[in-house]
DNA sequence: TCAAAAGTGTTAGATTTACACCCATGA
DNA sequence: TCATGGGTGTAAATCTAACACTTTTGA
């Protein structure tokens, strides 16, 4: 092909997942080992090429497909990593997307075939080439998000109970919440809906079941948390 | 060269610039005229492409450096643009910068030489490709940063009246500002330091020049305005 | 002398924070 | 019966927002 662009160089692009959930009122992040040179055995990110055929954002979604299975998840660029040297074996660029999922929603069996695990982001180990960059950039931006807009219930399944939104809250902001104060704001969302149903599972004496109204905050967008 | 990655494409990268720059009260951006096919006399951002020898960082600053002379600009990324037809040529994926430039310090001679020029960010014309996304998503981000950090000073010369300073905020922010708020907030701000110097240009009886010391702000950043 | 911008404090309202006890239940 | 997590209100402190007049000086 000969284009317009013809004397400049190209690179290869890739992508890049950091992909949260929320788990023993932990933010983890799924990683995995390489299972490819360069870096073959040192904790990374999942990530694919973007093909000549896609966005870069279609790439971003593909790739989490590929590993997760799931689709319609929240996802958000992170930015663009592109040092010379970040990838040992030749010039790629890499764009990095953050993702929110519920853990449960997740096949643990197709988690194991991909060899990735849910780790603690307060224990995570050293990671291959830039990949911590990218995921404390992505902790940062996902930290803001959660502040301005109600995106923490992708972390959450469709029910859950007010403690574990506040323990969600509090590993993501990583300080403690007063429960009163937390309960008194939750209570002027209206777009967060007590239902009757109970949950025993984390007490004896069983707490109410809360869902997300999407619709309710589409037109009343009157976020904060 | 047979690498890593053969199997895979590669694509165009190229840096394109948000350049801010303050001027009669208004925020403005420097944009100009395509001289090249394709989109050959739209109204774009300028832009270059990503060498095989420099960062996509550098590649910004140097694009920057070509269009003003200038270094030592404070500039950060807003991120990947990567849809497949964004660039009706051939397959460019665009990572976009903001800039923030004093536009006394900008030689005016050379920015008719590259057929830029200062635009009101409220009066802009429609843009060539995607570049209306890309100033929307760094008005968005600077204006987010000012708010939490003092870079307004780099849209002003290093010596500054009150005024000058609460019109640039109004004029990021889109509103106006209560003069007696934002001078008590002002005062604050160890950083901001009063001069005995007065600018007589602005009015008759004349305005404390101030600057913005930027030692007493690193020991100390007790940001928010 | 007057137009135009500089400069200056106070008060009401809203928001945020701190704080302690009773309840329901299963083991 | 007791250990565990669920659930509830008030008061002080802080922060934010509204608001009007005097000063200086060049034209």
């Amino acid at each position: 092909m000969t284009g317009f662009y013809g004397e400049h160089s190209k690179v290869f692009l890739s992508v890049d997942c950091i992909i949260f959930g929320f788990e023993e009122n932990k933010l983890k992040i799924l990683i995995g080992k390489r299972q490819m040179d360069p870096g073959r055995g040192e904790w990374s990110l999942y990530g694919g090429f973007v093909r000549g055929d896609e966005s870069v954002d279609d790439a971003a979604l593909r790739t989490l497909y590929e590993l997760t299975g799931m689709r319609n998840v929240y996802m958000r660029q992170v930015g663009a990593f592109g040092s010379i040297d970040r990838d040992p074996g030749e010039r790629v660029v890499s764009i990095a997307y953050y993702a929110l999922i519920n853990v449960k929603d997740y096949d643990d069996r197709l988690r194991q075939e991909h060899g990735v695990e849910w780790v603690d982001i307060k224990e995570m180990p050293p990671l291959y080439s830039d990949h911590k960059d990218m995921v404390d950039k992505a902790r940062k931006l996902m930290k803001e998000k959660l502040r301005t807009e109600p995106v923490g219930f992708r972390l959450l399944p469709s029910l859950f109970t007010l403690t574990q939104l506040q323990r969600l809250y509090e590993a993501v902001n990583g300080e403690e919440l007063d429960k009163r104060n937390f309960r008194k704001r939750i209570k002027e969302m209206d777009y967060i809906e007590k239902t009757e149903l109970i949950d025993k599972t984390g007490s004896k004496r069983g707490a109410f079941l809360y869902r997300f109204n999407r619709s309710v905050y589409d037109e009343d967008p009157n976020f904060k948390l």
